[in-house]
DNA sequence: GTAGTCATGTAAGACGTTACATGATTCT
DNA sequence: AGAATCATGTAACGTCTTACATGACTAC
């Protein structure tokens, strides 16, 4: 999948400068994108040739223009299109699940302590996530209840996953104790 | 991660030549690279040069020769300082998401159908993990017993992760429904 | 005075994919 | 006859990341 649909979303639900984009990307887990100038810049720049887009510059005093960038009505079929695609595999590459792998190589403490460093990260993020949906400040549009609840079970697929995650690394650290 | 820490962890298992490990990637998941040549073959010329594994020329009859790879010492180290390094957090990439999230532009039984064809992708990928680990014809070094069932466990993550989601998807179509 | 925000853009490079190229052998 | 396997390698390209570049303003 593209950055490009992603953008399309965020200018379905309003206006964007390129700049507001690179914020909501950097912020967000489901736009997994890191939000570097480079792709969301030079993406606006090619889906404003391709017709999907419009901008309007707007001159600010004390402050560099902005351009407001706003979806055409073709830029939102080809949106509506990519929604009704066929949705891909979620694509999981987890590099810690190498690491075990291969912990042949190590002692049982070296491995302990890899498991435990895991560990802790995946409840950092779980805390990350868990706190923000707590504070209700993540991104959401919120323009139907639908809308509402759907963006929330997003939130949610992320807690659970760090869940599962989780459970599977209580299970993993006490079978590999008993060894 | 990088594909480099893969190869060397395969070749600390045993010596394999290009075409080998080129499968090897094909059919696993959690090496997640797809296994083309271009990565494998380049990046084993370039273990090569920094003198992390050696390879022995076997030329055989009626079939092209091959290049058996073998780890060296400084390539066991190298791996080894990686296995020890801190692990990352999973990098997870759920497209559909992405267009769950602009489904606003959808009907109801437009995002039905897309919910439904998502599940049944999830189906697949829980009924191929189940099978390859109920037939036993995974890849796995099986040393020690603690390396069997720690690769075991890794199998059991990928099942954990697809279940999972499953779990959220019912959810999501279920109050979806209610709404 | 150092860092951060606002705002846009470019350059260089890492990583990964598909496809091209060769050529004999084996299976259906 | 056509496809697949064995075996290595190269070319072209897409995607994404970090870092460079500018310049005024604001906050500590």
């Amino acid at each position: 999948m593209d950055i490009k649909y992603a953008i399309l979303g965020f200018l379905s639900w309003k206006s964007f400068t390129g700049y507001e984009l690179k914020k909501l990307f950097a912020n967000s887990m489901i736009f997994y994108w890191s939000g570097n100038n480079n792709q969301i810049y030079t993406t606006l720049i090619q889906l404003h040739k391709e017709g999907l887009v419009t901008n309007q510059v707007q001159h600010q005093e004390n402050l560099p223009s902005r351009k407001i960038y706003t979806l055409t009505e073709s830029g939102s079929e080809y949106l509506k299109q990519w929604l009704l695609s066929s949705p891909e595999i979620p694509q999981i590459r987890k590099s810690f699940l190498v690491q075990l792998a291969w912990s042949n190589l190590l002692s049982q403490s070296e491995i302990n302590t890899l498991i435990e460093k895991y560990e802790y990260e995946i409840k950092m993020q779980l805390l990350m996530h868990r706190e923000k949906k707590r504070r209700g400040d993540a991104v959401n549009p919120s323009r139907t209840s639908r809308e509402n609840y759907i963006w929330k079970m997003i939130s949610e697929n992320f807690i659970r996953s760090y869940e599962s995650e989780l459970a599977w690394l209580r299970e993993l650290r006490k079978n590999l104790d008993e060894l």
